[in-house]
Order: C-alpha cells, then sequence, then structure tokens
RNA sequence: GGGCCUAUAGCUCAGUUGGUUAGAGCGCUUCCCUGAUAAGGAAGAGGUCACAGGUUCAAAUCCUGUUAGGCCCA
C-alpha cells in the first residue's frame, strides 16, 4: 500500500504517531498509548481541561470528588487500578458535562504499614530498639519510606491514563495537614467528644504494644494452639439458690483471679442440678439446662445424671452474688454479681461465662454497663504485679498451670496443700482445648487480650444522627446504605483514636506528671501551642513535639519544683487523619474556610466495599461530629479483585497477570475497559484473566479502530466531485445528520439513543452499564451499518459522500461517548477525525444533535429480524448466500408492512433475492401460505379481573383452543377455553403453520418471526440465477487473489480465468459484471480446464491505481 | 456466633413495580460469508433460576427456613 500524502484533505487529520503516517490497519495500542500519553504531557491537556471549565459563584459549577488516599508503601495493584479508573471515568465525564472538577492527589503517610516497612530496613524486630535507636531516627526512617515510591506510583497512575494532579498533591504528614487534624481533635474535645478510657486489645507481652485489627487479621496470625480448659465452680452467696454452685469455663485460666463478674444469657434456661453419685455427689451445682448432659462425665448420666431441683431463666438470676475464685478484689463496686450478656450461648461450657474485663473484649462491654471498673493486675510484659501477690512476677501463661494445682488443692479440700483459692471454689474439669488462636504477626509469640489506656472519639453520641445524615447519601450499589454501611452505623461503638505508636499525627493533649496538680491542655493549632510553650512549631512530629513543655501553671509551688506539663506519648489512628481528608487537604479552618464551606460535602468517592468501615465510616463520622453535615453525595461501592483461580490475589500463587505486563501487551484502555465493564462495580468481585482483558481487545477496541480505519481507507480513495483526474483523491468527512439515506439514518439515530442511554446510565454511575450500552452499539455499527453500507464507500456520487459523511459523524460524536471509557483510544481516534486538540476538551454528546427517527430504527430492527430468520432459512436449506433466490415475502403485523416498504432493497441484497414482497399478515392472501392464528394472553391485564381463570385461558391459548367472536356491535373478543377475554387483555397474531406448506410454487421454505408474522423463501434456483451464483463465487475467487497478491482495494487488475468449456456461456454473460466488481479493466476467459482457476496481474494502464 | 452480599447455560454475568416461551458475551458444534476487522453472520446444543416450604390466579422475582460461597465484625 502506497503512503498517504499529507496535508488537510486526508485521514488523519492529527495524530499522537505523527504526521504521514496514515491510519495503521491495527495498531499496536500500547504504542499508541504511548504516543497520547506523551502529547497530553507537552500539550498540557489535563489542566486545560480543567481550567476551561469555569468555577461558578462560590464553586456552583465545581464539581467534587475525594481522592482516597492510599498507603503509598508498595506497588499499585489491581484494586488501586480499579479504584483509579473510576477516579478518572467520572471525573472525566463530569469535565464533559462542563464542571470544574479538580483533582489532587493524596498520599496517606501515617500509621503502621509505614513503621512496619521503616523496621524492616533497619532490621527491628522489637519496640524497645526504636527507643535505643530514638523516636527522631526511626521517624526519619519512615518518612523516607513511604515516600520512596511515590514516583513508582506516578508513573502507573500515569500510564493508566489517569488524570490527577501529582504537583498539588496533600500528604498527612505535611504540617498544615496535621495542624487541620489537631483541629479537628480539639473541636471533639471542646464538644466532650473525646475522651480516655481502656480498651481491650489484642496485645503482644513480648513487643510490648496493642496490635491494631489490621495486624490481627494478617495473613498467618491465627494458628491452632492448645490451651488448658478449666470448669470452675463458684459459690452463690445469694437468691434462692444461695450455697449453690454457679460452673464457669474458661481457656484462659490466668484470668480467674482478675474475675469481676459471671454473665449468663438472658432467655437462656439454668438448671439448679445435685449429682446423685461421683465427686460433687450430694453438692448443688448450676448452669445452663442444656450443658448438663456434657458434664455427664462429672455429674453422672442415665440412672446417675443429677436431679434437676429447679430451673431459672438467667433474667431470674441477675444480680445473684457470689464468691470469686480468688479474693484479690473482693468488694470493689459491683463486682462479683451475675450480670446478662446477649453473646451467652449454649453451644460449649456450662452457659455461664467467666467474666475479666480486662482481657476480653465482651468482657468489657459487660461491665462498663454494669458499672465495675476493670483491674488490670497483669504488666506490660504479662506479669503478674503485686496485686494478685500469690503469683507476682509469674508470667500469665506461666500461671495457668499453677492456677491449675491451686483450684485442685482447694477442690479437695483436705488442707494438705495451702492455696489461694477461696474456700468452696471447686474445679470441676480440667481438659486441653486445640483452637486457633492469635499470635503477633511479628515476634509468632501468642498474643493475650489486654486492657490499655486509650483515646476514644465517643461516637456512640452522635450515632443516631450518623444514621439520619447516611439518609442523605445516594450509594451505589443502593443496598448499601441501609445494609453494610447503615447497619454498621447503627450499632457504632466509640472509636479508639490512639495509638501507642511513633510515626503519626500526635494526640494534642498535655497532662500534668503529678496527679497531686492535675491539669489537662488540649490544643488546637500551632498558633496555641507557641502562645504556651513559646517556641516557633515547625515539626508536630514525634520526638520534636514531645519536647514541647512547660511548668503545670496549677502547680502552687515554686518554680522549679513546679510538675510539668508534657504530652501524652500516643498518637492518633491513621484512619483519623483519613477521615479530616476533606478539610485537612486545604489547611481548613487555617485557610481556606471559604473554599471549604462551597466543597462540603464532596459530590463522589468511590472505594471498595471494606471502606464501609473505614474510610466512608471516619468520615462519616468526622463530618456528623464536627460539621453535622454527610462528607459526601454519592459513593460507589466496589468488590474486591481476585486471582485468575477465584481466589485472593497473591503474589506467592502468581494468580493475576501482572500489571505492568498487561500495560505493555494490552494496554491501558483495554485494562480500563475490562474493569471497568465487570460487574464488580456493582458490588460484585471479580476474577481477573487475561483471557477477560483481551475480550475487551476483541469486542470494543478493534471493532473501534476498524471502523475507523474503515473509513479512512475509503475517505482516502473517494475522488472529491469535480476534481480534476489528476488531482490526488481523498476527502474527509464533514459533520452533518442530515443524510437522506435510511441507513444513515438508522445509525444516527441508533446513535442518538446510544447517548441518550449512556447519559442517563453514567449520571447514576452504571458504568457497566454504559459499556454494554457502548459495546451493544459498535456490534450495529460494525457488523450492520457498515457491513451493509460497503459498496456506498467505493462509489463516487452523492452517496458515497452521504456515507463518508454519516460515518465520520458517527465516529465523531462515538468517540466523545466513549472518552471517559477509552480515554486513549478515543483521543487518537477523534483528533484523527477532527484534527482538533483534545476530546477530553469537548462537550458530552447532546441527544438533541442527532436526529430521532423511532419508527425507522423499529423497522430496521424488524428487517434485520426478517434477514436473520431469512438467513436461517437459507442455512436450513444448505442455500448457501451467494446464490440469489426469485423471492422472499415478508409477512408483518398490522401496519408496520409500509414501514419497511423502503427497505426493501436492503432485505433483497441481505438475503440476495431478486424480489420482496411485503404482507399484511392479516390480509387474506396470507392463508395460502398455511398460516394460523396464535393468541397470547396479558396476563397481566386480565389476571386482575379473572383470577383463577386466567390460568385456565393461557392453557387453552396454548393448545389452540380458542375462537375469535365479533360481537353485532363489531366488539371483537376472544374466549379461550371457555373464559371471554377482553380487548387489551389479549393478543392475536398470525404464525406460520408447521411445516406450513399451502398452495403455490412448491419450492419455498417458511420460518415464523420473533415478534409475530413469519417469512416464506422462494428456493427454486433456473438457469439465469444459477449462472448468476456462479459468478458470484468466481468474484469471490478472484478477490481471493487480490488479496493474496496483496494488491490494494482501489488497484486495477488484468483478469484471467480458466473454467469449465460448459461454463463458458456463464463466464462471458457475466464477464462484465465480475469485472466491475474486482476493478478488472481486461477479462479473458480460457475455456477447457477441469476447474475454475483465476489469474490476477496488477494492471499498468490508464483507470489503475493512482496512489 | 452476628451483619451484609451472592447463588440463573460449560464459564462470566444481565433479568425493571411478580405476568406465564429466562437473556447477553465468551466457549462448543455445524453451516455461511469475507474489496475494514489476527474478523464477521446464522443456526444448534446447553437451564428442576442452590434446596425446602409459604404468599399469589401467577414466583428467577415477595416471605420464612436450609445449604454453599464472599466480605466484614466477633
Amino acid at each position: 500500500m502506497s503512503e498517504l500524502p499529507d496535508g488537510p484533505e486526508s485521514y488523519p487529520l492529527a495524530s499522537a504517531l505523527g504526521s504521514g503516517t496514515g491510519v495503521p490497519a491495527s495498531p499496536r495500542f500500547p504504542d499508541l498509548e504511548a504516543a497520547v500519553l506523551a502529547r497530553w504531557e507537552a500539550d498540557g491537556t489535563f489542566a486545560a481541561s480543567v481550567e476551561q471549565r469555569e468555577a461558578g459563584d462560590g464553586g456552583a459549577n465545581e464539581y467534587v470528588f475525594y481522592d482516597g488516599p492510599p498507603f503509598a508503601n508498595g506497588l499499585p495493584h489491581y484494586g488501586h487500578l480499579l479504584t483509579g479508573y473510576v477516579k478518572d471515568v467520572v471525573p472525566r465525564y463530569q469535565t464533559m458535562l462542563g464542571r470544574r472538577v479538580e483533582r489532587r492527589f493524596g498520599w496517606d503517610c501515617h500509621g503502621l504499614p509505614a513503621e512496619v516497612e521503616a523496621e524492616r530496613q533497619l532490621g527491628i524486630t522489637h519496640k524497645s530498639q526504636i527507643e535505643e535507636l530514638g523516636v527522631a531516627a526511626f521517624n526519619d526512617a519512615c518518612r523516607t519510606s513511604v515516600l520512596k515510591y511515590t514516583d513508582d506510583w506516578r508513573e502507573y497512575v500515569t500510564r493508566q491514563a489517569r488524570w490527577v494532579d501529582f504537583d498539588h498533591d496533600y500528604k498527612t504528614l505535611d504540617t498544615d495537614y496535621m495542624e487541620s487534624v489537631m483541629w479537628a481533635f480539639k473541636t471533639l474535645w471542646d464538644k466532650g467528644l473525646v475522651y480516655e478510657g481502656f480498651r481491650v486489645l489484642a496485645y503482644c507481652w513480648r513487643c510490648e504494644t496493642p496490635l491494631s485489627n489490621t495486624e490481627t487479621r494478617m495473613d498467618d496470625v491465627y494458628r491452632q494452639r492448645q490451651d488448658p480448659a478449666v470448669t470452675v465452680g463458684m459459690t452463690l452467696t445469694s437468691g434462692e439458690w444461695a450455697g449453690a454452685k454457679a460452673l464457669v469455663w474458661t481457656t484462659t485460666p490466668w484470668t480467674l483471679p482478675s474475675n469481676l463478674a459471671m454473665a449468663v444469657g438472658p432467655e437462656v434456661e439454668y438448671a439448679l442440678v445435685e449429682p446423685s453419685e461421683g465427686a460433687f455427689a450430694g453438692q448443688r451445682l448450676v448452669m445452663a439446662a442444656a450443658r448438663v448432659g456434657a458434664y455427664a462425665r462429672e455429674l453422672g448420666s442415665g440412672d446417675a445424671a443429677p436431679a434437676v431441683l429447679a430451673t431459672k431463666t438467667g433474667r431470674e438470676l441477675l444480680g445473684t452474688t457470689y464468691t470469686p475464685a480468688f479474693s484479690y478484689f473482693t468488694g470493689r463496686e459491683n463486682a462479683h454479681q451475675v450480670l446478662l450478656a446477649d453473646y451467652v450461648t449454649t453451644d460449649d461450657g456450662t452457659g455461664v461465662v467467666h467474666i475479666a474485663p480486662a482481657f476480653g473484649e465482651d468482657d468489657k462491654l459487660v461491665t462498663d454497663a454494669a458499672g465495675i471498673e476493670a483491674v488490670v493486675p497483669v504488666d506490660g510484659q504479662g506479669l503478674f504485679d503485686g496485686r494478685v501477690s500469690d503469683y507476682e512476677g509469674q508470667h500469665v501463661f506461666d500461671a495457668n498451670a499453677v492456677i491449675i494445682k491451686d483450684l485442685k488443692a482447694a477442690t479437695r479440700g483436705d488442707g494438705t496443700e495451702p492455696t489461694p483459692v477461696t474456700e468452696g471454689t471447686v474445679l470441676v474439669r480440667q481438659e486441653t482445648y486445640d483452637h486457633p488462636y492469635p499470635h503477633c504477626w511479628r515476634c509468632g509469640n501468642a498474643l493475650i487480650y489486654r486492657a490499655v489506656s486509650s483515646w476514644f472519639v465517643k461516637v456512640t453520641a452522635v450515632r443516631d444522627r450518623m444514621v439520619e445524615l447516611n439518609q442523605q447519601i445516594e450509594w451505589v450499589p443502593g443496598h448499601v446504605k441501609d445494609g453494610s454501611f447503615g447497619k454498621w452505623l447503627e450499632g457504632a461503638r466509640d472509636w479508639s483514636i490512639s495509638r501507642n505508636r511513633f510515626w503519626g499525627s500526635p494526640i494534642p493533649v498535655w497532662t500534668s506528671d503529678d496527679p497531686t496538680y492535675p491539669r489537662t491542655d488540649v490544643y488546637g493549632s500551632l498558633e496555641e501551642l507557641e502562645r504556651d510553650f513559646g517556641v516557633a512549631v515547625t515539626d508536630l512530629h514525634r520526638p520534636f513535639v514531645d519536647e514541647l513543655t512547660r511548668p503545670n501553671p496549677d502547680d502552687p509551688r515554686p518554680e522549679g519544683e513546679r510538675s510539668t506539663m508534657r504530652r501524652v506519648p500516643e498518637v492518633l489512628d491513621c484512619w483519623f487523619e483519613s477521615g479530616s481528608m476533606p478539610f485537612a487537604q486545604v489547611h481548613y479552618p487555617f485557610e481556606n474556610a471559604d473554599w471549604f464551606e462551597h466543597h462540603y460535602p464532596g459530590d463522589f468517592i468511590v472505594e471498595y466495599t471494606g471502606q464501609t468501615r473505614g474510610w466512608f465510616y471516619t468520615l462519616h463520622v468526622l463530618a456528623t461530629a464536627l460539621f453535622d453535615r454527610p462528607a459526601f453525595r454519592t459513593a460507589l461501592v466496589h468488590g474486591i479483585v481476585l486471582g485468575d483461580d477465584g481466589r485472593k490475589m497473591s503474589k506467592s500463587l502468581r494468580n493475576y497477570p501482572d500489571v505492568s505486563e498487561v500495560f505493555a501487551r494490552d494496554g491501558a484502555d483495554a485494562m480500563r475497559w475490562f474493569l471497568m465493564s465487570s460487574p464488580i462495580l456493582r458490588g460484585g468481585n471479580l476474577v481477573t484473566t487475561e483471557a477477560g482483558i483481551r475480550d475487551g481487545v476483541r469486542q470494543v477496541l478493534l471493532p473501534l479502530w476498524s471502523t475507523w480505519y474503515f473509513l479512512a481507507l475509503y475517505a482516502g480513495a473517494l475522488r472529491p466531485d469535480g476534481a480534476d483526474p489528476g488531482a490526488p483523491s481523498g476527502v474527509v468527512g464533514r459533520w452533518r445528520t442530515d443524510s437522506p439515506h435510511d441507513l444513515d439514518r438508522y445509525v444516527l439515530a441508533s446513535l442518538r439513543e446510544l447517548v441518550t442511554g449512556v447519559r442517563r446510565q453514567l449520571d447514576g454511575l452504571d458504568v457497566a452499564g454504559a459499556c454494554e450500552s457502548v459495546r451493544v452499539f459498535l456490534d450495529l455499527l460494525t457488523n450492520w451499518y457498515v457491513r451493509r453500507s460497503r459498496e456506498r464507500f467505493w462509489g463516487n456520487g452523492d452517496d458515497a459522500r452521504d456515507a463518508v459523511d454519516t460515518l465520520h459523524t458517527v465516529l465523531e460524536v462515538l468517540t466523545r461517548v466513549v472518552a471517559p471509557l477509552l480515554p486513549l483510544t478515543a483521543e487518537e481516534v477523534w483528533r484523527g477525525l477532527t484534527g482538533g486538540r483534545s476530546v477530553h476538551l469537548t462537550d458530552y454528546p447532546d441527544p438533541d444533535d442527532l436526529p430521532a427517527d423511532p419508527d425507522l430504527v423499529v423497522a430496521m430492527d424488524a428487517v434485520r429480524a426478517a434477514c436473520s430468520t431469512a438467513l436461517g432459512l437459507r442455512k436450513a436449506g444448505g442455500l448457501r448466500v451467494r446464490q440469489p433466490l426469485p423471492r422472499l415475502t415478508v409477512a408483518v403485523a398490522g401496519g408496520s408492512g409500509a414501514a419497511l416498504e423502503r427497505l426493501t432493497g436492503l432485505l433483497a441484497d441481505e438475503v440476495n433475492v431478486k424480489d420482496v414482497v411485503l404482507l399484511d399478515v392479516d390480509d387474506a392472501a396470507a392463508e395460502r401460505f398455511g398460516v394460523t392464528q396464535k393468541l397470547t394472553v396479558n396476563a397481566r391485564a386480565a389476571g386482575p379481573r379473572i383470577g383463577k381463570q386466567v390460568q385456565q385461558a393461557i392453557q387453552a391459548s396454548r393448545s389452540g383452543s380458542f375462537e375469535v367472536v365479533t360481537a353485532p356491535d363489531g366488539t371483537e373478543t376472544v374466549v379461550a377455553g371457555g373464559i371471554e377475554l377482553l380487548a387489551g387483555e389479549y393478543e392475536l397474531s398470525t404464525v406460520v403453520a408447521a411445516g406450513g406448506d399451502g398452495e403455490g410454487p412448491a419450492e419455498r421454505v417458511t420460518a415464523t418471526l420473533p415478534g409475530g408474522g413469519f417469512v416464506v423463501l422462494e428456493t427454486a434456483v433456473d438457469e439465469a440465477l444459477a449462472a448468476e451464483g456462479w459468478a458470484n463465487d468466481v468474484v469471490r475467487l478472484v478477490q481471493d487473489a487480490r488479496k493474496a497478491a496483496d494488491l490494494h482495494v482501489s488497484d486495477r487488475i488484468d483478469l484471467v480465468l480458466d473454467v469449465p468449456a460448459e461454463r463458458e456461456g456463464w463466464a462471458r454473460a457475466h464477464a462484465d459484471r465480475v469485472a466491475a466488481e474486482v476493478l478488472a479493466t481486461s477479462v479473458e476467459v480460457r475455456p477447457g480446464s477441469d476447474d475454475v482457476l483465476v489469474e490476477v496481474t496488477k494492471s499498468a494502464g490508464p483507470g489503475g491505481t493512482d496512489r
């Protein structure tokens, strides 16, 4: 193929691939994308797309998008890419709708992930090593580690064609950001929404730190572990059952010294039993009735089963006091009584639960509600302190065995061994319990649960308001609102926001170091700090912020002896920072207060489902508590990306394609399409496969590009009207929608419907639905419009011009439609069509720019159905399409025949028949085709009126036992199975009878149409038709030969045909037509061969290729 | 143990306020077509709509329960 000339009258009018390259038939999409990305970079297209849209009064025209900051301590994976694509599709779309959409990239810098990475790099395995190294050095390492990947991120995000501003990004470690976070804390404090309390957390006694939820959820944290489990009886001291022993079961005997209560299920039935034999004969014991059988070994079974003396519900036991197994904490307020807890079950244990509030989260909740203060007689290293004098200095796990030994001694009660266990306490059973147990992911030690001091946001105080404000948020998919998010809000608990760590925003609280002179100061700005401490504050990180101390103003002692105000040691949960993002990114309220007022709540955020407990939640908590507003108007919640085996993506399993490889092989648009068209955006999960990614290329990218290539190819071969014979050929299309041709009008009307539909879908954040609409349209465009229009493109008259202009227009609109979904490919095609700067600087298509023609769309769809059915008949009869047939009869339901009239040529052409006859099915003439009427009952209409009888009528309609009754007044009704149906309650349609071969020509086949009606194909082939069919076969052979010779579509040829002698007449009769079809300037027919052979030579004569 | 979601063709998924013949893409089989398409068209095979009850004239759809899977929380 010769090179296309440069110049304004040839596609592409502009290309990122450079000038003079033409439109490649099949480009390497990754290369094309790289070129487009480079051009965007050089052109500043992104900035222009933002700048050209006005912000409007008070930001009224802004579409506010919040970027959920990722932890940047690793490379992006599919989950990040997925959100990244959505974060690009929606803003691009809104920009094209005319909104100003600023997009700042955010970096989540603080928190454990960063610390862990720093520890790894520094070779640190223990928290104490950080203290030795110094917090300053450690935090420097954190800062470095968290910023290490920013360049890589920028590269990935840019490669995926996501437009986001990296130059004006925000980082949660910026002093401005941290100051806003500090302001938020102070504001909550002033509102009484922050307090200090105890919280039970998984705790590593070796690393001496509590672990976060994230850490206890990591892989390999839960491992099987054997623990001793004991059943202990403690004596009730009040109520009707006083003197009986209530049995509790626990797998942590070491928590028994800290026991402060027992819990029972309010509705559970408890039995007072008395064994008749065994070690406990004659003793009265209390446990859940359902669990007595589980203790048959100790209490007896069968004839020896313990007698049930009485039963009570748990509720009736409430408030019963008892003597704890150990007396260290007797006499504490409200302690040592029976409490109610809904979570108590009778699945295992005894149905009575031992409560040690410092060592179990549920325990803590129950005792908090009962006004019992927790005791924590275990130090940071897991050793008992002096309050549990008998085990002081022992590690809790080591103490298990000793405690059991002491319980045994008490049970024997013979005084042979001294025991700290209270009198009356008995050990009923000792066993070994094998269960999954959490271990420290860093050092591998078994964890314990332990209450630690923590700062809380009093979420419970604003919970109801959070539920109310949630109603103002639009969630996609909708069930999230009152489902996972709403339910989570209703059960919200106070939020522990402090971490005993190093790298994070400091808790801005200073307290006196002498409890005799208590004082608490909370700070909300740098200015306040500088005022009180008298120094300039430039870094809020530890250890600098910890160096801010001052004498306690409330301490009356002389200077030098006064207590000191020191910052509390904790840092903030990094989720507090993420939740502060809307205001902290703009340094509110210290700057941009006015801006913030107009940009809050934001219009749109997107994250995966897990963030209902994470970012979505923390944004909502802080929005409600600080501003009494929601933080965002719409939220798109997507599922998780799985590997190709349906399991979680895992580097070690290698179960997902490498991101860079996919970019390099299939491209960013292919990956975008794969992710955006998938059900993952409807909340489902997505299995990532290479086949799935290539599917998108085949179904969308290639058809789009091929259509563009087709236009460029034939527009380039078209001679402009009135051009000199010697002038270079080629035109470019004009944007117009007034072609009179039905195919053109059909494709434009369909395009209008596409625009309407996709706008509706994208407005509703139904991105996957938009992709589906585009795919369906592309199918229509390539496999109907272009296929049926091909011949028009190689003409030279007005019709060819109409075709070129229409296809040009369709592609111009279509590329704008898909610009958010395929930004790179759409850019290249659109610029090739228009020579403009960027499709992303244009407005989204308006359906009103395109002609509506619903009748034509309906008619054309009917034609497509008729073609499909007729071609089905050909197939069934073994009648190749190249063989012309005499006639196709199409019978359609009342009236629509007229709409089809003007499309009969199309039908004839597609089905390859000489004549198309349209009939109305109701026409009497139809009867000769052996048709019959079919009744369809409209159950929706008839059901409500006649109820049960509708089923009878439906039965009858299927078996054909119905009759049409015309009343004297002319109204028509139908009686089916004895049931009368009124107008509107049924539809009568005419169908061709089975095997339908009535009178008339014998050679015909018939079939019904899907929407009613039928087609009849006459199959008689006479000599003339056979010759024409044969000639068509010859044409195809020649075309194959042309292709084999690698000729350009406009090259002229000299043709030699070797044909069998008996075909000479056919060959000569059709020689001219064959020549015209294959652009032959000469045809030589040589009879006498056995088979048809063709010989093709590129013609050098006049009329040959001029390019 | 609790909450939410999911269960529809070999695979991945659509399926509106219940309406009687449940669709698409991919894959498969056969045939056709090929002056844009490492393509395209047509037909075919392939479904007890997870299971069991219930509501209703009518259930893939609404209700209850069960089972399996996913996510989250314990």
